[in-house]
DNA sequence: CTGAAAGCGCTAACAC
DNA sequence: GTGTTAGCGCTTTCAG
């Protein structure tokens, strides 16, 4: 392995002019400065990031923990954060949790352990631990995927609540009145748990109820929501308001091959927006949430934090509802 | 920052035990054990991986560079490959080259930089400078998504050729001989690449011809590949093969809402064997290749040379044609 | 403007 | 068994 010592022995100078050379740091002549990168050059050197880590007391790299890549959403998240981190100089460490409490905690340990300049996590629910753990080593973090102004961390995200009371307004309005939900997994999850209550709540000031037999709780998985959908419409509801647009699609392929119109017996609405929502036919109405953006966003206040010494901003993003043809009047009486 | 000096002070012996300790290596008295132990709990000890690394000369992590995220297939394997990483104690470092060699070359330079202890690239094509810095820096690497018994590099993956072929002999068997081509962006991307011209030489084998106009490129997008499929049908053919399952997803879509009966009037094949491929009416025929066994391969191969100071071994994975309902008998002349 | 030297936190010989 | 010591490769005062 070549070194700086190497560079600077071919360059006839000393470490600490390499060094300066390499980072552009401190004024070095042009003369030697040229001596320098062609000794680099010659020898093709590599710098050793974990050496200057240690030197710096800052690592150059950004973790992620996330529940899993094996969702469209967190994938264009992740892309996004990478993309920001990279164009900053900074590395990525993502680890993938699983969504379990007990691992994720371990992660974030394995994180700080790593040096990670700063953190992003998905959600407010995790370990008292993890928070613990985070403030005691000084690590800069920031939630994701949700919007709470009493968090105990940074939020970037946005309200996943609110976003389903745009949900519910629409189809009050359409005139449903008998709603069911199929809902992600509330377990451990706590944007699939503001969901539902986003949407009992809303409901409840529109003078409705969603009774516990109105609400599935079902996996991230076309074939389950299926299964799910027969269950629920059993139950003879006008409209299924779905935890996300996955669920969504299993429940509209499912409707469709049970012959059912859409809309005309029943509305369908998703959560994510992926693409997929708006080529089915019909196209399903669904919420937008922007995950590339609050994925940027969020790498960049951790890099304006760390860079300027500061603690990260928090920001609320807006959803959006985007109506599409599975949602109409309600037809039954 | 709490480090080891503090933790053999609070318990009373030197900072080399306290190594031996927590690594478990060399022995240690239980009574000591426990003073030291005790020690880390009281002070949340947590070790410093990037001194680790640099007195080890291991840093414990492995890096990924995949094309992109935004691609549920990539988002399979990288989950997978976390999953066996994390399982063995390495961190992984992933970053996103979007197709681009410039970059691509620059991400292998910064692995190099962090130090990861093996390093898992996608495809075969990559610039001279990637191979020489990886072997320059004696790093472990593995290119996936292929193999080829002359790549220069360790292959863990599939033939992109064969698995077409199987497409194709199915196809002709099924009477068809005016097929075209939805294939993914060939530019820098040999997997492309590969799935093109195992159709082509498959075709030429049974004596039938891929002219060019029947080969139309389209990015990994279902709405591009609607627009495409509009124009490639024009040429009459009786079989769409896709370069990837979105690609077939969109063929699909639009051959639907243009009121083709599939597979009847034209039959359509994938790649990838997506959930939604299989969850589509009328479901598609596609080339499964398990992504997640390729990636979980390639880090178990990684990991087991980095640990026993050997190479990395090849292994060439089976894809397998899962017949469905998008293709049927040719039923024109 | 440049070099010498100390030290970031950890591990691995080598003594005892 | 356990402590001492010498680095791992880099940056950064501090002199000159």
């Amino acid at each position: 392995m070549t070194t700086q010592v190497d560079v600077a022995r071919l360059a006839g100078v000393s470490t600490a002019t390499v060094s300066r050379v390499i980072n552009g740091q401190g004024a070095v002549t042009d003369a030697v400065r040229l001596r320098v990168e062609r000794a680099v050059e010659t020898l093709e050197y590599v710098p050793h990031a974990n050496a200057r880590a240690l030197a710096l007391q800052r690592s150059g790299t950004l973790g992620a923990i996330i529940p899993t890549l094996n969702n469209a959403i967190f994938a264009e998240g992740i892309n996004a954060f990478e993309r920001i981190a990279q164009s900053k100089g900074y590395a990525m460490i993502l680890a993938v949790s699983q969504n379990d409490p007990p691992q994720h905690s371990e992660q974030v340990k394995r994180m700080i352990e790593q040096g990670v300049d700063g953190l992003l996590l998905v959600g407010n629910d995790h370990e008292p631990a993890v928070f613990e753990r985070l403030e005691k080593a000084g690590m800069r973090h920031v939630c994701t995927w949700a919007f709470d102004p009493q968090a105990y961390a940074p939020n970037i995200g946005f309200s996943n609540a609110k976003a389903m009371h745009s949900v519910v307004d629409h189809l009050v309005e359409l005139g449903h009145k008998h709603i069911g939900m199929l809902a992600g997994r509330s377990t451990r999850n706590d944007r699939a748990r503001e969901r539902i209550q986003g949407v009992v709540s809303r409901l409840q000031y529109h003078g409705l109820a969603l009774p516990d037999r109105h609400i599935v709780e079902v996996d991230y998985s076309l074939k389950q929501s299926r299964k799910a959908f027969q269950e629920l419409i059993k139950n003879h509801v006008s409209a299924v308001i779905c935890g996300n647009d996955v669920i969504a699609q299993g429940a509209l392929l499912e409707a469709l091959s049970l012959g059912l119109c859409i809309p005309k017996n029943l509305s369908i609405t998703g959560f994510d927006d992926l693409e997929l929502s708006a080529q089915l036919s019909p196209s399903i109405t669904s919420v937008q949430i922007n995950a590339a953006v609050m994925a940027e966003r969020a790498a960049a206040a951790l890099i304006e934090a760390i860079e300027s010494g500061s603690a990260v901003q928090s920001c609320e993003l807006e959803t959006c509802l985007v109506v599409r043809e599975t949602t109409g009047s309600c037809t039954t009486h």
